[in-house]
DNA sequence: GTGGTCTAGACCACG
DNA sequence: GTGGTCTAGACCACG
């Protein structure tokens, strides 16, 4: 998986390092287990400080999505089949309704934002 | 409009502020050309300092999602029905594609996330 | 002349006022001479504070571009032949200094800001 | 670059700072990629507030003159060859009608102006 | 050490 | 009375 970093960008850093990871979980490019590089090699890759890129696996561990042992380093979490969310979490119901409404001023229409959501999933491998 | 902030969340003030009052436009809470209140009410209303709420405004009008009169204060802008994007933009797309990512990881199918998408967009006015 | 002011404009109302009338004077289609609409008329049609209009015709008539008469009101000042600047003012040097700046850095070359600049000089009457 | 302000001007102290960068980046003063000095440092040089600073830094990268990388604080952007302007922007071309007018009035003929021109430009490095 | 956010308080331009 | 500008001073996120 290529990673590219936006220097300029207001997000920072680590968020949009842990933000393409999750993005390389969804879409299959980064396999359930597979492992992730070490903290210093990705640091030394992308060209930025090593705390940055550890702050970005220890939000990914925290949140679930990757696991990390000391032995091997870090992994892609096996994906949880039974934990899944019964009902969309709140947060992700609070960002889309944002989305939806600059989306909706802007004149998107319900239709056109269903074919782009389903475009979007196509590319993503995690569907059961 | 009820507006509430919430004081411990990662999310700044005046970023809070201009949420709302986008999610309040597309649900047409705030009808066009509707007055909103004076930057110095809105701070005392929600217990922020004034410059805080001038942000949010100043951030919305360059947006265009708000205009300030200096006869009468700032109020929610004309629709341009003519200026409708022909195509959702990249940072939409980009958004969006980052919260389909995490609701597929968490289990979240293509027809369960159209579904939300219709629920949310059933609460906003704008649909043409 | 037709004179319509944007409400939600940056640029104050009593500048914009100012800014049309002197380009009216430019183009000619305020001739030399003419009698401009008492302050009052013109608030009325524009739909705007008398103050402001009043505002307008004080700088206009401070920087010479009109004359106020107590019995006949304003009107256009005579083009005082001898008083041309010799050389251009440093204000205009200025705000022309900025604008080629914005416009070199956008890429608009030396040739293109010419044409531009003579196809606007085209349209005034004011040319010896 | 030598920056001064001119406290006593209408114009407001960070639109005038954010002019002077605009220029020194159209005269080549500050080349592509230069650093900036750090917020706190220029308004120490100024002799004024952090937050004056800010603001026209803020101004700038909104309008893509600047970038602020969170390593190594505000640095002028490069140059975007491709994305140059077919055509001058509107906004241009009403500031620039604007300054033509005050200028023919003045008597200032158009072969005058364009020496004018064509001696700003020659000071501008930002000639292709 | 950097920019980002926020506050309290002040004065001014505009209308 | 409205928003715009500015100050002094503080704390925090990021790296």
């Amino acid at each position: 998986m290529l990673l590219s970093l936006d220097l300029d960008s207001e997000t920072p850093l680590y968020e949009q390092l842990r933000n393409r990871i999750i993005i390389g979980i969804a879409t299959g490019e980064l396999a359930e287990q597979e492992k992730l590089p070490t903290v210093r090699q990705l640091a030394d890759d992308l060209g930025i400080n090593a705390m940055t890129v550890n702050k970005a696996y220890a939000l990914l561990k925290q949140e679930g999505y990757i696991a990390i042992d000391r032995r091997h380093g870090a992994k892609v979490s096996a994906r949880q089949q039974g934990k899944v969310d019964a009902v969309p979490e709140p947060e992700l119901e609070r960002k889309l309704e944002l989305l939806i409404a600059e989306a909706a001023i802007r004149g998107v229409d319900p239709s056109r934002f269903h074919q782009l959501c389903a475009r979007i999933f196509s590319k993503m491998s995690y569907q059961p």
